[in-house]
DNA sequence: TTGACTCTATATCAGCCCGATATATACTGC
DNA sequence: GCAGTATATATCGGGCTGATATAGAGTCAA
């Protein structure tokens, strides 16, 4: 799933500018599972606009760049849908938190209870972040990851709010 | 933390090839949240000689490439405990089998069980892949580690075969 | 009111990373 | 005997990340 295949799958949920794309995948429900910045999406964009995939609408505005707003082609809809039909990647996770607490006993304790916290609070932020969207409008899928999401950030702040005592000395 | 401080961190454990740390990289414990590969590997070693923070000694073997056997000098040991103390990125998370769910209403009855399927096994697989070391004689900070993967796991098997009906049909 | 900061909106670029590929031999199982 | 896997090195193209650049409008406290 490359960051080209992530903007068809934006703009299945309606039209929308580069800038637009960027808030979903770095705030909204995409940051969740497949985070991706400008540098990436607007040469994906403009890739997309060379392959026909999607069709571009420029909109003129005073003392701004032209909005230029996305939408998604019936080929571009097409090759999205056959990218999900592929077979996928095994999931990927990148954490420098769990890579310093496994060397938790090289690194003073002041240190190790910082990064604990601030672990702790990463995942209340993250949970507190998608509570906050009300899931009935939703269609199925989308419910299904917003509920999948919660019970991974709550599962980590129960272990590491349970376990925290094997690297935290007592006093 | 890039593969210069992962690598360094691997060697903490003791000294080891470039096949090795790729080992521990992905299918050792570095596999459940900081994956790396020989592509990414071997340059960064050959970095951390130039830079000093690592010594080699080749070993002459027949019939295959020399074995290059690297061990952290004192500099690089405090280089790695130096990056550990700096800010931390947030957690990563890449998930093309949640991306692809999201959008489950747009999919085949019949691709999203195989989704669901498949998704659920992945996470089987792994947690048996951390059930399978005896963590008793490991540092906490690694014992820690291991039931952190191993929650986050179960949470996320718990979840999908608990919650899959919200995208299945029945028939 | 002025300065600092954030938001909208575009785009590029260096450096790093990923996955595939190449090379060579030995061992293991069918 | 042959296919597949394991040991062991290394490179390379294409893709991605994070920083940087540009520019005006709105917001908010000192």
């Amino acid at each position: 799933m490359d960051t080209k295949i992530l903007c068809l799958g934006a703009l299945t949920m309606g039209a929308a500018t580069g800038y637009e794309i960027r808030k979903i995948c770095e705030e909204g429900p995409f940051a969740h599972f497949h985070a991706s910045s400008f540098g990436s999406i607007y040469p994906a964009l403009n890739k997309l606009l060379e392959e026909g995939l999607v069709v571009c609408t420029q909109h003129a505005q005073d003392g701004r760049p032209d909005k230029k707003v996305y939408a998604l082609t019936e080929a571009g809809r097409a090759v999205f849908l056959e990218a999900l039909s592929q077979p996928l990647a095994p999931d990927r996770r990148r954490s420098d938190y769990t890579f310093a607490l496994f060397f938790g006993h090289m690194l003073e304790p002041g240190r190790v209870q910082e990064l604990l916290d601030s672990y702790l609070k990463s995942f209340h932020t993250r949970a507190e972040c998608i509570k906050g969207v009300d899931p009935s409008t939703f269609p199925p899928g989308q419910r299904f990851v917003f509920g999948f999401g919660q019970a991974m950030y709550h599962a980590a702040i129960t272990y590491i709010t349970s376990h925290r005592h094997l690297l935290e000395k007592e006093p």
